[in-house]
Order: C-alpha cells, then structure tokens, then sequence
DNA sequence: GGGCTACCATGACGGACGTCATGAAGGAGG
DNA sequence: CCTCCTTCATGACGTCCGTCATGGTAGCCC
C-alpha cells in the first residue's frame, strides 16, 4: 500500500502497458497515473523509457510467478489440469469483474518492441521463463513425468495467453473457458496413472 | 504483383504492424513502405489512420483464412493433427527464414487498440471468427464432431498465437514444435475411432 | 555551518505524429 | 476547348513524444 514512488512508476507503467501498450504509453501518462513526481523518472531512470518498461516487464513476470504460486498452494486435491483452470480463472475473473481493456503486458512487449528493442525482447522472454518455472515445477510435483512438465508448461502458457487474446477480441471469456475444457483431460491424463485404491502421494 | 496503390498501402500496413504494433505504425511509413503517394491516403482512407488499420486487419483476416484452406486442400491423408502441424509449420518456416521481427497482425492489433478503439477491437474480433471457421470446417471434414470442431478451433487458434508470442520472445521456434507435439495425439483422438481395417474415408 | 547527495520541479528542445488545405496533372465526356 | 473527377503532390498546423538542462529543497555527515 504505502510504496516507494518508484516502485508505483514501475507497476503503473505495467498496467498502462497492458492498456495502450508499450508505444501508446507515455512517460508522462506513468508519472500521472502513478501520482509521482515527474522530476523523478530521470532520477530513478536515467536509462529512460526502455529501462522503465523493462523494470515493469520483470516485475509482471515475478508477478505471474507468485500467482501460480499461491494458486498452486490454494489448490485441495490439485491436479494439472486444475491448476490451469485456475490459472485461466484468475483472467476470467478479471474481466468480468473489471472488463476486457487490460491484457497481459509481456504480449503487448513482445508484439511491440520484439523487432526494435533487443533488451525488451529479453526481458519478455526471461519473464516468460520466470512464470513458466513454477508452473512447470508444480506439475513435477504432481507426478508429471520431468522433460514433459516444462511441455506442458509450454502449452498451458501458450493456450493461456492466446486465449486471454481472443477473449479480448471478443469481449467474452468464453475463449478461456473453452481451452479450458479442451486441456484438462489432457492435463490430467500426464500423471502417471497408479492402481486404484488409495495411495498416498508419497515417492 | 501489379496492385493499385490502394492495395499495396493496406498489405504494407499490416506488415508494419506485424513489425512494430499499431501504435508504432505512422502512415508516413506505410506510404514509403508500399512505395505510394503520400496524397493517396486522404484520398482513399478518409477515415483517416482507424481505417487503413481495420483494412489492413481485415486483409490479415482473409489471408489466414486463405492459408488454412490452402494447406488443408494439399494435405495428404489429412488429421486434425497434421493440420494444426501445417499451420504451426507455416510460422515455424517464416521465423527461421525470415527471422523473428514480424508477428501475427491480429495480436498487435488487440493488444495495442482493444482498450481504446471499438471498430479496430471489433475488426480484429471479425478476423480471428474468419480465421477459425475455415479451421472447424476443416475439422468437421475430418470427422470431428460438430460442437467439438468448434472447440478444438478456438484451442488451436490460442496455442498457435501463444506459441508465436514465446517464440519472438525467445527467438527460437522450439514453443512451436512442443505445442504441436503435445497438442497433436488430443487433435487426432478427437476424430471416432473406426475398427481397425480398410475403411474408406466415404461418409 | 558547509558540503554532499538524494530527490523533486519546471521549462525547453527537436522530432515525429495524424490531419488538413491547397493545388496540380491527366484522362473522360460534353 | 472546357469542365469534371479521380488521383497525386506538398506544405503547414497543432499536438504529443522522450529527453535534457537547470535549479530548487531536504536531510545526513564531517
């Protein structure tokens, strides 16, 4: 609640980016919606905008990490294909709470600035990794086989975000619900299947 | 080859915006870019900048409808997989010849203008529904039921944008290949299974 | 207190943007 | 020939951008 100036440039200028994307946002709207004093942005930047935008890049990444963190940590009974779900749900939830004009920040940087800024470019992919670890190391923990847990972390991702597009396009989530549906059986069918009865999830 | 200016302008401007998003995207540009001249713009688009954009989307639209009818027509013994494969296939060449500057139009247009322009928003919206329909066609060609065609589209669609998203980020076309791979047996098991022996593939 | 550093304020600069006003070629039809 | 209409050319206007220069305040340390 009570954050440094600095620290509120750098996540309004993550939520300004998921808006208008990265051309579209101006320093001056950062400094504004972040209620800091302008003065600063060459003070705490002096790298400029590229250095702003890819703090707010970093930060969105450990951002995502976090949330499938404690999404992961929430679940009872967890399995992969649940963990999408509420992956997906947490976007679901956003837009019909809150609409349809905020996507996710790392796609609007890399369909921004992938062919103009080398360090854009690898911010976005480092926060790409970044989310994808913990989701890939929650599927270990559910017994997912090791190489096919970062593929499926892959997949999810992928199947996430282009859904979260379409869901934009067409002001309706019905995008994330159907992938979904689509995914979860798969999801759940890459945990190993034991006897029936019950076994304990010790290994 | 031998277009009117008009055309060459909407087909430079959504390759511009393939490259640098809307935003990004000057009409100065696109006028130098399609070789044009720069008095044609008022002429032909008076909706100003919003108009060539939505065309320039629109086109985008059509093409990839085009393309999915086209690598589905030269398919050889033809599965939903091998068709998800193809279109994967179609980016997996581009980015390795062509590098990993331009991405898919659609995306940069949502991400850029979803918040703040309707018609480009519900441009983007028509072109990814052209873009799915000849998929579910396709699809339902194959033997996917008819709801579920509609499904497994929507799931195609998003893995395959999502999968272009990591790959700009990462430069590498490996989150191409591992959607395709692990998407490709829950495509191919989509379609009812017919005893095994010479069926031929006659409804 | 003097000096140093961190932080903030403000105004200006050069450039790029989208848009518009004005006008010139150049063929079609009377 | 003269007029109309499409197409193209060019320059200007106002606005916004990212960046920089300059200067002011506040607190800490010697």
């Amino acid at each position: 609640m009570t954050r440094t100036p600095r620290e509120r440039m750098v996540l309004s200028a993550a939520q300004l980016v998921r808006i208008h994307g990265v051309g579209a946002t101006g320093m001056r709207d950062v400094v504004a919606h972040a209620e800091a004093p302008r003065g600063s942005l060459q003070h705490y930047f002096p790298g400029g905008k590229d250095q702003l935008i890819a703090e707010a890049v970093e930060w969105a990444g450990d951002y995502a990490a976090r949330r499938v963190a404690r999404v992961t940590a929430k679940l009872e009974d967890p399995t992969p294909g649940k963990l999408f779900e509420a992956m997906a749900a947490q976007w679901r939830d956003e837009f019909t709470a809150q609409g349809y004009d905020a996507g996710c920040p790392l796609v609007a940087t890399v369909a921004d600035t992938a062919a103009t800024s080398d360090d854009l470019r690898r911010a976005a992919g480092k926060a790409f990794d970044g989310w994808q670890r913990p989701v890939a190391a929650a599927l270990s923990e559910l017994g997912v086989p090791g190489a096919r847990s970062e593929s499926l972390a892959v997949l999810m991702l992928s199947a996430l975000e282009g859904a979260i597009v379409l869901a934009r396009a067409h002001q309706d989530v019905a995008p994330l619900d159907t992938v979904v549906a689509e995914l979860r059986p798969l999801l759940d069918g890459a945990v190993p299947k034991r006897r029936s009865g019950a076994v304990s999830t010790v290994d």
